[in-house]
DNA sequence: CTGCCACACTAAAACGTTTCCGAAAAGCCG
DNA sequence: CGGCTTTTCGGAAACGTTTTAGTGTGGCAG
């Protein structure tokens, strides 16, 4: 004999009411309470979760689907480490636990998706890495699980997202340059494919304008947001004929490789051409010269993440009232040595 | 009505040929077989997962359980996302499918795996980061959940393992440095307490002694692995009255934040002392000078873990014969710039 | 004293699936 | 044609839990 019957026997009570003890119901005595507590712990008794959930319907199971492929291991760092910390803190309090979903990357994100789903693994979803025009979003409306996307997405009408404040990164690097003299400055991002990339690109374009200086398109570099993807930049920039006086770089891994570009071309980063990065690493500040880049926390982040979620689930949300949908996360400058020479008097 | 009964009412046939038919039970017409798939894929009909574990015992899952406490999230970079490439890969070849457990940092390792175990959510484990005596490993053993660590651990008699050659990449180093002509070498390391650390230093000291040179303990330097240690690692080499030519890295990141200690000491990384990293990452080669540091493939090692773990797992071992119960994984040195210099002649 | 209610508990149904057992049909052999 | 095996399927039990409905107390008000 295994399980719950187990416990019930060895105290000599029905299964319901060992049910009812351990899960707090209000009609048990609680007297009797304690006991099949206090048995529950020394047998080491944990209910089955599939028995449980079979009767339930529910998993008390968080999903964060993530993508592997290489473009995103590269690129992501440790975003999502990062990020679960604070997921873990709210999601916790709850007793939720957090799974993370790893699409293989020679499988449709979508199918994958679909799959885990109608598992009924998990009670809710976090999907990140959300494009443009995003399947899984029509997938999950049409499911009823309660999600929130990483990424704002045009698709499916009005879901919950949140998403890095990408605009006001662009804006303030911009205005800061401007406002030490610069009038050609380039920008290092991956194509408009990729939302961030447009977004991104278009945020730029809009505060040169507000400044009154035209968009040069020669001056966008479209490149991985990698090392590779930041030597490549430097590359770039180098062949052109007009060459910028500063870059703005969409990933703070990407100084590393514009750097050693750069100084191949004898060209000191900080002195000839002022950068600035976007997501600070702890890294960017031991740069040399130390990278002028943009602060978040990436716990806090997850801590915002897992509220709004738990916010669109009816059995939690009376502790989270439903605030915005939509949310744009903010960043901080914090300034390095790479962006510090004025080209002003 | 739902699940596999609107399924077999729909095709007017009993749920259990239904299940066998979906289970690829032999006996059942092939023609009827046919016929449900075929309604299955139209419905869009999937196995309901409690139901299907609770009644199996089984839940077609591998867990696998990283940390997710600061200090891992800086250093462990994007092992674990490359690792699941390789993973996958494999296991989908099973239909099986790969989760992420991550420990929230305030809970005890020990308690959330026995958490999870419990609830039956997966079918084996991988377990990372296993310290020098494991209480997890004891928990897998007796619960009798089949398992592989990721990391050599010295607990629990024979179980199974898969480690880094950290031995070989200390005893590489260190030859190829001393064949340059290098005798007071430096070594990074985290304290002894991190099984890494006390196998590292010490395997760096048998190499040193197997050239004839003494072991010095103000050369070995206690830090964390990431840039801030790979910074205070510059600062306490500055210190050091008789000063160190070359200096091994336990881990490539450090590298940023010794270059710029260095550089602003005025010393040149490349040219006044040797570095050797340990683990590539492409950002290993953008570096200036780049690094000299060994290779791997992490996808590689995901494959090997996961085929390791299928040979632990009685339904699966048929095709994966059970090798070596310990694995020593191997790394290729990759040669840069930032050892390139010889003090011989 | 009677009716009512709150309390604490038991018994049993239900969740969705797989699998065991048996039965019907069909084929084969003598 | 009778008995045998093989093929194919249906019925029902089983997995471990939660929850509903019901049962028997005892107290309290009328």
């Amino acid at each position: 004999m295994k399980g719950i019957r187990q416990l019930a026997k060895h105290l000599d009570i029905s299964i319901g009411t060992v049910s009812r003890a351990l899960n707090g119901r209000p009609d048990v005595n609680e007297e009797t309470r304690k006991r099949v507590l206090a048995a529950a712990e020394e047998i080491g008794y944990v209910a089955n979760q599939s028995g449980r959930s079979l009767r339930q319907g529910t998993t008390n199971v968080i999903g964060l689907m993530i993508e592997s492929s290489k473009e995103t291991v590269e690129n992501s760092d440790n975003f999502f480490l990062g990020v679960t910390g604070g997921l873990q803190s709210v999601l916790s309090r709850h007793k939720l636990d957090l799974l993370m979903l790893p699409c293989p990357n020679d499988e449709d994100p979508h199918e994958y998706l679909k799959r885990m789903v109608a598992r009924r693994i998990v009670d809710a979803m976090i999907i990140s890495a959300t494009q443009r025009v995003d399947k899984r979003i029509d997938l999950l409306i049409k499911t009823k699980i309660p999600f929130v996307a990483l990424g704002r997405s045009a698709s499916g009408g009005n879901h919950t997202w949140i998403d890095l404040d990408f605009e006001g990164v662009a804006a303030c690097a911009v205005d800061r340059l401007v406002s030490k003299g610069h009038r050609r400055i380039a920008i290092a991002a991956p194509s408009n494919d990729i939302n961030l990339g447009y977004i991104f690109v278009d945020a730029y374009r809009k505060s040169l304008e507000r400044h009154g200086i035209a968009f040069d398109p020669s001056l966008v570099i479209r490149v991985k947001s990698s090392e590779q993807g930041g030597y490549q930049a430097g590359h770039e920039i180098l062949r052109l004929d007009s060459k910028p006086t500063a870059i703005i770089l969409i990933y703070e891994l990407m100084a590393i490789g514009l750097y050693r570009r750069l100084n191949e071309a004898g060209i000191v980063p900080g002195r000839d051409l002022a950068v600035i990065g976007f997501r600070e690493e702890p890294r960017g500040k031991f740069l040399q010269p130390s990278l002028t880049c943009f602060r978040m926390s990436l716990r806090d982040l997850g801590v915002e993440l897992a509220e709004t979620l738990l916010a669109t689930m009816p059995a939690y949300a009376e502790h989270y009232p439903k605030g915005a949908r939509n949310t744009i996360w903010p960043l901080e400058l914090a300034p390095g040595e790479s962006d510090a020479f004025s080209l002003k008097a």
